[in-house]
DNA sequence: TGCGTATTTTGAGGTATTCACGATAAGGGG
DNA sequence: CCCCTTATCGTGAATACCTCAAAATACGCA
């Protein structure tokens, strides 16, 4: 299954501003938005960021990017879809990383009461301080560069 | 404990919007800052939008006040704080409604591989269709207002 | 009551994202 | 292989939500 194969799959064209924002979220996880256009942008001089916005959009709408929005950050997106991860993210630089379901099953947990809501997924955040945040003890107030 | 010695307690002062706005997110829980500013409005003709921003995050900062931040809504406040409770989130309104610990304890879960991170927290959000919604299944695509 | 300072108002600014619409190009049919 | 349809992209404007700076105001201790 090929990016270009998933493209097709999900009824949409193959253009290579596709291919190669798969590819840079592939080497990349939990990318926003400016990083992947910054990365992008290099191969491809007329890209825009909306043209980024509209591709990470379409694509999360197609399921083969799921789309992340932790308190404090801008979206953030990446290739696993469908496997019930879960994520950990840093208090001070907002790095991430991906946690295996505690569970193991999806949805992984079911709500004590669920008041009427039909329930189809639980999402679980950790917040914590990241190794390099632990090593800044004096700054961990003032947020670092993005280090994922 | 009331508001006004709430507010001493944490060495802010006493004023009448703070309030007014710990009161209306009392009876309001899970609302924005637009709505508790057209809330506000009424007995407050001369309060501002960046007011009620302002006080939202220093009475969040002491710890008065809990934000939460589901996907593709603004900040939500409620007064219930420190007790670790999760949310239960309507995919098409956004309505809010709170669920109590999966677990019992905070943090009521911990991440099977912790990558280096020192967790201090862990957020269940809980995704689903309200009842409400459910009874609009045509239209289930157009988000309607919110009433919670 | 008076003063110092926290808070609010006012106005501008910023970031992340969406919308509208013309230009471009993917890819099926011939 | 070329053409045509239409999805996609580029450009520019607009929006939502929130923060920042500085002047005006008011809380609350002396």
């Amino acid at each position: 299954m090929t990016p270009a194969h998933e493209l097709r799959g999900a009824g949409l064209r193959v253009t290579g501003g596709r291919m190669a924002l798969l590819d840079a979220i592939t080497s990349r996880p939990h990318s926003d938005a400016e990083s992947l256009f910054r990365a992008l942008k290099k191969a491809l001089p007329s890209l825009s960021v909306q043209s980024v916005h509209n591709m990470l959009r379409d694509l999360s709408d197609a399921g083969l990017l799921r789309r992340i929005e932790p308190a404090g950050s801008a979206a953030r997106y990446e290739r696993r879809t469908g496997d019930n991860h879960h994520h950990l993210v840093c208090i001070s630089c907002k790095s991430i990383v991906d946690v295996d379901c505690v569970e193991g099953k999806a949805p992984c947990l079911t709500p004590s009461d669920a008041a009427g809501y039909a329930v189809t997924m639980a999402e679980v955040t950790f917040w914590g301080l990241c190794a390099s945040c632990q090593d800044l003890p004096s700054r961990t107030d003032i947020p670092q560069a993005t280090h994922n």
